[in-house]
DNA sequence: TTGAAAGCGCTAACAA
DNA sequence: TTGTTAGCGCTTTCAA
């Protein structure tokens, strides 16, 4: 026996004995064998170690056999960042039961753009799962026209799609601003995200709605950039231009650490003059000086959903949009209780 | 014309009015096309909008047009990390300038094992980045005989794979722990990683290796488990049996999060009584209290040169294995001068 | 330099 | 319930 051939089918039906055909409806588990020929065909296949050919079986069924996960941004280091990799792992964890595999592709690059406008075009794949991190994103509206079906992770700011998961932005925003109004603020203001992406919108008017169910003034606002800086300059306009604020809704935790610095340096006590609610949920949210109250998402579900809505929609049913909720994490940013433990 | 037909390279040759030997030639760009039906092929493909069809392209050239990373792991969590994202980000970086696709496999489950297994064995990629997370794994073994090209990320405990990248783990320990040394501690202890780990064994190494040039005692030493918890438990542990202690070199930043909150609470003051050094500059290091020293490693380099070495690889060239250098990065938890702003 | 033709390994329509 | 046959779209000898 010639060691580096493959196993191929003919292999295993020559061994068990019998057709091509009947030996593939029994890989594919199709009717119309006979219980002794599919016994024999599976020992062959065990017996020969047999493993199809993926490529084969793609161009015979034009199907691809593989979904990609593609994430678009203007910036690759936005993957360097858990939030991705948590995407991944809830994606992979659905995959796994199935016979799909796994593309990534990060299109930030002309190249890496083009390449997914043509897997979108001409169907490379089964399925597209897509994470859009800027606005106005021309790869969202062609996915969305494509006859590849597509999910998308978040919604872009300027379109609802057709399939999409998304955490709950707007209430998660509410949450944390109905708990500043609920620890007895009353002149809080908000450091948003770019209002270029749907969670900045989204965390934006989850803000405007809480305080207005409140009665209070939404007017306290600088719009930041989601970036640790970014936040910390917001903070200090802030500061300048709302010298009365007791409390911050800030769309991110990267922003928050930018803005608790900016309230230390300002002199400003957390959460004695100032309280602070982040967004995310970070690993570092524990860590920060006080620990940062936060409104958390289930990214890994994120994932998991997405790749789930994927599966229905190859599988030719109609899923609805999904929104997943948020919760509020209570630390010492919000609640002076303990203030700090060295005090 | 039919919609929703894909363009095949038959359309293109027609239109072009040449064979369909010819157009192949022209999109592989093969010698023996002479230039204007070279030219008329390229019009065609660009005014068809052509792309070639990878399954088919794929089964006649044997193939597979991608790579995988996979990473095998016990505990699926474990890639819920932003080092596993940018990992992702290097290799994709250096793919991106290629025609291949990136696969992603994560091997936590017996099937995702299985379909790893089958993978290698059947050349359903043309190549493996493997990033082994777990001591002794069946895969690393498997791979390495494997006729498929695999780079290892990291290497394996039991065993130095032919082709692989790694941080200078041993090395960036080493740095570590003189630079306690260089500080003025002479009771150095240490929290080691899991010793089923690579990166467990060689930081223990390099921990050992510095105190032994500098004449000083390595005896104080505890196993931890890479957590945050564990490295709590390893701390106290430590101050149980060896009170005296001025240092420590804790193999990850998780578990000196861990041993920081435990010397906190002992009433120690770091790095007035302890000094603390980390491995890995993770995001919340900066963030501590005090402010981490650490070590720091190209992470993105690492799946950039993982890449690198895999295409060296399949275009029949023998690489060399790397090891990337890591740097110190000192903060707070070593260096006195301001101990704490609010001090 | 060119084109015809065989074949990669599989599936599926058809006939038996 | 079976087996025969014709492709899927591409590459690659081979002969012209």
């Amino acid at each position: 026996m010639n060691p580096s051939r493959p196993v191929t089918l003919d292999d295993v039906a020559r061994r068990a004995g019998v057709s091509r055909s009947a030996a593939s409806r029994v890989i594919n588990n199709a009717p119309h064998v006979s219980k002794a020929k599919r016994d024999a065909v599976l020992r062959a296949v065990h017996d020969l170690g047999y493993v199809p050919n993926a490529s084969a079986r793609a161009l015979a069924t034009n199907q691809v056999g593989a979904v990609v996960l593609a994430l678009s941004a203007e910036d690759p280091q936005v993957f360097a960042d858990p939030f991705f990799a948590e995407v991944i792992v809830g994606v992979t964890s659905v995959l796994e039961e199935t016979d799909l595999e796994l593309m990534v592709m990060l299109a930030t690059s002309a190249r890496g753009q083009t390449r997914l406008e043509q897997l979108l075009r001409t169907r490379q794949a089964d399925g597209v799962m897509l994470m859009s991190m800027h606005g106005d994103d021309p790869i969202a509206r062609l996915a969305e026209q494509s006859d590849v079906p597509v999910v998308f992770g978040g919604r872009p700011v300027n379109f609802e799609p057709r399939y999409y998961v998304d955490a709950d932005n707007r209430g998660g925003a509410r949450l944390a601003t109905e708990h500043l109004v609920a620890i007895g603020r009353r002149r809080i203001a908000t450091i948003t995200g770019r209002m270029d992406e749907g969670a900045g919108t989204a965390r934006y008017k989850g803000y405007q709605e809480a305080l207005a169910v409140a009665g209070l003034d939404a007017g306290r606002v600088v719009h930041g950039d989601f970036t640790e800086d970014g936040g910390g300059r917001a903070m200090a306009e802030l500061l300048a231009r709302h010298p009365d604020l007791d409390a911050v809704f800030v769309a991110s935790d990267q922003m928050a650490i930018g803005a608790l610095r900016v309230l230390k340096d300002a002199g400003k006590s957390v959460p004695g003059h100032v309280a602070v609610v982040g967004f995310n949920d970070i690993a570092t949210a524990r860590h920060t000086a006080p620990p940062l109250t936060t409104i958390s998402q289930p990214i890994q579900s994120l994932g998991h959903e997405m790749a789930r809505m994927l599966l229905t929609l190859t599988s030719g049913d109609t899923p609805s949009p999904l929104i997943l909720p948020t919760r509020l994490v209570q630390r010492a940013s919000t609640t002076s209780t303990i203030t700090a433990r060295s005090a």
